[in-house]
DNA sequence: AGCCGTATCAGCCAAAAGGCTGAGAGACCA
DNA sequence: TGGTCTCTCAGCCTTTTGGCTGATACGGCT
């Protein structure tokens, strides 16, 4: 049996190291490349067409972690990618499984549950972390409370301190549209301030 | 000669292993034990007084890494901690070094800097990473910089989300003089508006 | 006594944000 | 085909916020 050929994504060396150590114990896994971001896994992916790409969310310059997932899915279909990050944020997991994440496992995960995360990854099934998990699963039952992907988008954004200017700018749409999605931004998050929108995000989503 | 004894505090499987396998990779350097926790923490230096800690502060529950390092450091004086985290908080850094912490590393730091934190260490030099020594050095050369007891209490009101009515409300001052704190506290973080500020707090300053 | 930092307050004006209503386009699904 | 969701945009009006200038009061330091 050919063993699961996989791309490392992650900007803290110690982390990649860490990782493939780890994924370095098991035979039928086998890590080919590594990259410390966005722009270097797009390259990573296309040199050596890894099975599963494990990708860190947070990189700290350039091309997000979603931007990657979103590009190498619109590559072509054949990479997995799983998301490896250290925050259960809402909004990420919003995000990421739009952008086409197979999967979302937390950096606190015991090392068997990645494994069977990349195994699952390359049969086409989905793994998440208990955490990340339930919070989906919490967001089922209550659909008028979650945010769609591009009001996500906004609110990951908002939390960085943009004006509604600055927020219109950035994503190609009008000042009116942005304040469209915060209001339903606000009433989703049940606050009625863009300050208060901001403090619960940081701090009930885990963004930072 | 003997090598140097190492106890890895952090609460990501994956890092400790990387860091272990990066650390074993140097003859001089042992690590003799690992801990996941605060309290793991305080358990394995009483068991193996190990000549280096070195410690994440972000620690998923429990005690948190400050304390734990307050903790070892009032024990005995022996252990030498560092910091080694993803954050470069200045609060962050300001308490750590209050606590007693040797040194202040960034997860991205180069191996060698890592290396040489640690032999550092042990002759009782302070390494730092270059961004965080910038942010104590900037810090020292501009006091003008420096939160007032009132602004950093303002500041903190902020990141709750409150209006400057309610702000007003809650210090039992005037609304204008809400506005005036508000307008320093902007100057001094080097924002235009409440929303940045509240993200510079949240990330920059740690207040969470 | 005079100076400086801190905290308090006021008024005025411009800019930004927020509440409301309405509406068109595209996707998806029953 | 019709309903629903999402994303997009506009206008109007009120509230909030931010920039500016100036002022009083208290405490500590020189």
């Amino acid at each position: 049996m050919r063993s699961i050929t996989v791309l490392l994504v992650d900007d803290h060396f110690v982390v990649r190291s860490g990782l493939k150590a780890l994924l370095g114990t098991q035979p039928d896994i086998q890590v080919v490349a590594e990259a410390a971001s966005g722009e270097e896994a797009l390259a990573m992916v296309e040199e050596h067409s890894p099975a599963v790409v494990v990708m860190d969310l947070a990189m700290g310059a350039g091309m997000d972690g979603i931007e990657a997932i979103r590009r190498i899915r619109e590559r072509n279909g054949r990479q997995a990618v799983l998301v490896f990050t250290t925050y259960d944020s809402d909004a990420d997991i919003v995000r990421a499984v739009d952008a086409g994440a197979m999967g979302y496992l937390l950096k606190d995960a015991a090392p068997e549950e990645i494994f069977a995360a990349i195994r699952g990854a390359v049969q086409g099934k989905s793994v998440m972390s208990a955490p990340v998990a339930s919070r989906l699963f919490q967001q089922l039952r209550n659909p008028d409370e979650v945010l769609t992907p591009r009001e996500a988008e906004l609110l990951s954004l908002l939390t960085e301190g943009l004006s509604n200017r600055e927020l219109g700018q950035r994503l190609f749409i009008s000042e009116a549209t942005v304040k469209t999605h915060l209001a339903h931004i606000y009433a989703k998050l049940g606050v009625e301030t863009r300050a208060a929108a901001i403090a619960t995000a940081i701090r009930r989503e885990g963004m930072r």
